[in-house]
DNA sequence: CCTTCAATGTATACACCGTCAACACCATTA
DNA sequence: TAATGGTGTTGACGGTGTATACATTGAAGG
């Protein structure tokens, strides 16, 4: 209701203060992120923030939750339950590469360790659950087909994301920045994706590399 | 010669600050080492270490490359010649993820953004191009055996390197501290880099994950 | 309506940090 | 012997996270 109050309280100080400190990791990298930086964006005293987060750790910890959700959201659009796992384990694969090529710093937050103590933070940790839970579904679907090595789906499901994260903590670290490919940059992910995930496969069928089929 | 100086000079004062730093991180992480705690430690000026170290981004970037040497050798031995490729693949991936749960400090020295412009450091990345050669000339013998997918054995060899460093990553980020897994660690280890592994090859055996085996 | 109180903001301060500039020491070498 | 350049120190600047004490306020209760 009070749109313009630019006095003593806020408003919603908690809020902008996230969006701010959100802003900053995209424009100038979690590294570059500082506490007083955002109470002077939002134009408060430096310790303004200090009424809303507990310290530096907790706003990052509610920042990679928001940033474990819209992981989700993609992943989850990237589902068509119609479709066989492996096409699924596919989409998703692609589609959470491009988030992290898309929004590296964001990706830098809720992977590594700038946030410590992880697990006091269950709500965060909740949030990427439910990602990784997609693959464990599919996996299983996979497994119940006869489609993919029986066994435990957490373990192949893992056997995924490792691969996918992995992928995707490389590139971001800038380690193929000179490394010729032989292929586009785009066909050398869908590669990576398909050939990793041939692991599950009970029968894996013969692949051509090159050029790279897109099916 | 001059073992005991303690004088204005230190005698080896660069080698002394390259100890204090890796020191610093294996016991408090890269997050809380500093310029002015290492020289705090070897006994100086808080600047003196800028006398040998042009900055903080230099001296990280000799302790990588350390490490990456250090990785290099480890994955080296763990391969014999006379061994199939998969099996060496196999050897080296276990040593890796040892290597980083062992070291898990070092580890992310090496990877992640803490680093920047890593591109300026070549001789850091020819150290991390070494242990990768490793594994693509492992890549290469499995395809020329007939063993592995035909095609480009770069492509193959950063599909391995990427899963095994995505667990690794995710390992030292504690995401497997509450997880429950239905196998000892270890044996969690060895089964995620046989699935991995398993997408190379043309016509993998079918496998049995409970219990693992260990062949 | 007025008082009170908890929530929210500020001012100040401490102990760190990376790094620059100016100066001090000293082994080597011309 | 004098000079030079490598190596060390001192001191400073501007930044950081965050603790403590104080100020302001909107809302709730008498």
């Amino acid at each position: 209701m009070t749109i313009e109050t630019a006095n003593y309280h806020h408003g919603n100080l908690r809020l902008a203060l996230l969006d701010a400190a959100i802003d900053q990791i995209k424009e100038h990298g979690v590294e570059k992120l500082s506490m007083r930086g955002i109470a002077r964006i939002v134009g408060v005293s430096q310790t303004a923030p200090y009424r809303h987060f507990e310290d530096k750790n907790h706003l990052l910890s509610e920042v990679a939750t928001q940033a474990f959700t819209e992981l989700y959201a993609i992943s989850m659009a990237a589902i068509d339950p119609n479709e066989s796992p492996i096409k699924n384990i596919h989409a998703t694969g692609l589609v959470y590469l491009q988030y992290a090529i898309n929004n590296p710093e964001k990706y830098r937050v809720i992977f590594g360790s700038r946030i410590q103590n992880r697990q006091s933070y269950p709500s965060m940790i909740e949030a990427g659950e439910k990602s990784f839970q997609i693959l464990i579904d599919q996996v299983e679907r996979g497994i119940e087909a006869g489609d993919f090595i029986p066994g435990c789906a957490l373990i192949l499901a893992n056997t995924l994301w490792t691969q996918v994260h992995g992928a995707a903590s490389l590139i971001l670290d800038g380690f193929y920045i000179n490394r010729e490919l032989p292929m586009p940059f785009d066909d050398f992910l869908k590669a990576q994706i398909m050939i990793g995930s041939r692991a599950l496969l009970l029968n894996p069928p013969p692949i051509s590399l090159n050029p790279p089929n897109n099916s």
